[in-house]
DNA sequence: CGATTAGTAGATAGCTACTAATCGGTGCTCTATT
């Protein structure tokens, strides 16, 4: 890799070796981290380059540690963008215990004196670390008293979001590449665990990073033993889940698909005398935070819970993660099973899967476009001779800020409409017609919806393959595990020799490899993830991920180097 | 997409067998009541 000079920044040193020496006295005297990583001074470095970095490493590896001491170079505050209030509370806290120096949070959930005496701490140069939500970054007033502190870093953790909210969910987090600009456009730098390529992609987009580095350490959790277990009754799984949780090495995550079933397996458990809770959404405040807070304690020992657990549990002992039922994605699955093993002690990852189950995720992202709305939002716009506010944009159209942050980013993505300015207004292009873009916006819809049901596709994969579970899982992922990993279900049985699955002929070579880009006659052009012995996964830019039968694709020459 | 519940038709007074309806995940912020 190769380190390009850029404008060297203020207080950034001369030399790249005082530099460093620099990271390291700041990292020692202010933190108490005797050591920092080769990875974690390469990104920093960048960062001092002036240049944006997306870091893609585990949990527990540092990836905090280098905002934390690049602002401290960088002479000015940081903007932190966390997805929640609860883990903006923990880093808040976090550093308020260190010498290091403090940060404040900015969001709806306290009282404004503290919000007020945060800003005070941030001016007066008392804190050097602002976190806030992206909806904070969506409100003209905060961008405003953000911009006169000349913030000198913009953060986005947990940077997976972008992609993973910013679509439906949490449609301002696609608004953040914007926000940077009107902050003056510092730096950015995304973190994250995990990002498979295309939500890489959608991260550098939308946070509008410019020629971004990326700076990762790759996404294997080698201790981490993976299985799965195949089911056809929903009551012979259920028994089995309960049977094999019971049984586990605890503290464990149970992973369920509904909160029906995550009470329904926590009574069950807690029946069998297993120290269990239920955890989800739909759940009390209080009572999330008390099991959350007895989790890391100790006490319960198993939590029972939705999707809605485990951002920003950094507890290092779990010992197993195991899933009631198949998630969406490799992405949150990789996610949720990398809670497991923080220590580097043994843990399990266990998916129960039944084929029926993937019925539930296809319907859980099978929202329909609200055509009407969508046309109601471009006529509004379309009637307006000077670009508009979101705020206005949502009185025309007589929808509420959040259906319309998320429907004008529909229109962006379709090249309708375009934010413009310091106040990013939003005004419609020239030339466009509500019909013209309607059609549009549908169309990077179904693209979006395409790419979703391609990845719960690779979980049925995932699920289904027949070798190295670790191999397909890094693949995904774009880190290549040159041999069968030894730690998963798959690699035990052909250890065993009960399993009787083909080893690749030796000197018989794949006629693709990972990373070659090919051209396919239906779905256009793509990069191949990884070949098994007799298929092939593609990454399709319009059609999402694909599986491909070697030889189909030699008989009909479907696939071509692109 | 699939599991569960509620409803109803048929044939005859309590039940079976089918169809229709319903439900299912993630968080922020603001506003109106307690």
């Amino acid at each position: 890799m190769t380190r390009r000079t850029g404008g060297p920044p203020a207080r950034a040193g001369a030399g790249g070796h005082d530099r460093e020496a620099e990271l390291h006295r700041i990292a020692r005297e202010r933190f108490g981290w005797s050591e920092l990583t080769p990875e974690q001074t390469e990104a920093m470095g960048a960062l001092l380059d002036g240049r944006d970095v997306l870091v893609v490493m585990p949990t527990g590896s540092g990836k905090s540690a280098v905002y934390q001491v690049a602002t401290l170079v960088l002479g000015g505050p940081a903007v932190v963008v966390s997805p929640l209030i609860a883990l903006q509370r923990d880093q808040v806290a976090g550093l308020r215990e260190s010498s290091a120096p403090d940060a404040v949070a900015v969001n709806s959930a306290q009282p404004e004196s503290v919000t007020d005496s945060g800003w005070r701490a941030v001016r007066e140069g008392d804190a050097e670390y602002l976190f806030l939500s992206p909806e904070q970054l969506a409100k003209d007033g905060v961008l405003e008293r953000l911009r006169e502190l000349g913030p000198s870093l913009f953060v986005v953790d947990e940077a997976h979001c972008v992609s993973a909210w910013g679509h439906d969910f949490r449609p301002d987090y696609l608004g953040l590449g914007e926000a940077a600009e009107r902050l003056g456009r510092p730096p950015v730098l995304a973190l994250t665990a995990t990002a498979a390529a295309p939500v890489r992609a959608d991260v550098v987009e939308h946070l509008h990073m410019r020629d971004a580095r990326i700076v990762s350490t790759g996404t294997d959790r080698p201790n981490i033993h993976l299985a799965v277990r195949t089911f056809t009754d929903d009551g012979a799984k259920r028994d089995a889940v309960a049977r094999w949780t019971a049984g586990a090495r605890a503290p464990g995550i149970l992973y369920t698909a509904t909160r029906k079933d995550a009470e329904a397996y926590a009574a069950r458990l807690r029946q069998d005398g297993v120290d269990a809770a239920a955890y989800h959404a739909g759940m009390r405040a209080a009572d999330r935070r008390r099991i959350q807070d007895g989790f890391m304690a100790g006490a319960p020992a198993v939590v029972v819970a939705t999707s809605a657990f485990g951002m920003g549990i950094d507890k290092p002992d779990v010992r197993f993660v195991a899933h009631a039922s198949v998630p969406e994605s490799p992405d949150s699955y990789y996610q949720e099973i990398g809670r497991a093993g923080r220590d580097g002690e043994p843990a399990r990852a266990v998916l129960f899967y039944r084929p029926q189950d993937l019925g539930l995720q296809r319907f859980l992202i099978s929202r329909a476009l609200d055509a009407e709305a969508l046309a109601a939002v471009m006529t509004a716009l379309l009637g307006q001779d000077v670009p508009q506010s979101r705020s206005r944009v949502a009185q025309l159209s007589g929808l509420s800020r959040r259906r319309t942050t998320d429907l004008l980013n529909l229109l962006e993505e379709a090249g309708a409409v375009t934010c413009e300015g310091r106040r990013r207004a939003v005004r419609a292009l020239p030339g466009r017609t509500a019909d013209g873009a309607a059609e549009a916006a549908a169309e990077v819809f179904e693209r979006r919806r395409r790419m979703d049901r391609s990845r719960i596709e690779m979980m049925r994969g995932y699920a289904e393959t027949l070798s190295c579970r670790r191999q397909y899982l890094l693949g995904y992922f774009g880190d290549q595990l040159d041999a069968p990993c030894g730690r998963c279900d798959a690699c035990d049985r052909d250890r065993r020799g009960g399993g009787g699955r083909r080893e690749g002929a030796p000197g018989h070579r794949a006629p693709y490899g990972p990373n070659d880009r090919v051209r396919h006659a239906e779905w256009g052009e793509g990069t191949v993830m990884r070949t098994e012995e007799d298929r092939v996964v593609v990454l399709f830019e319009q059609v999402g991920y694909k599986t491909l039968s070697l030889a189909a694709t030699a008989e009909h020459d479907l696939l071509t180097e692109a």
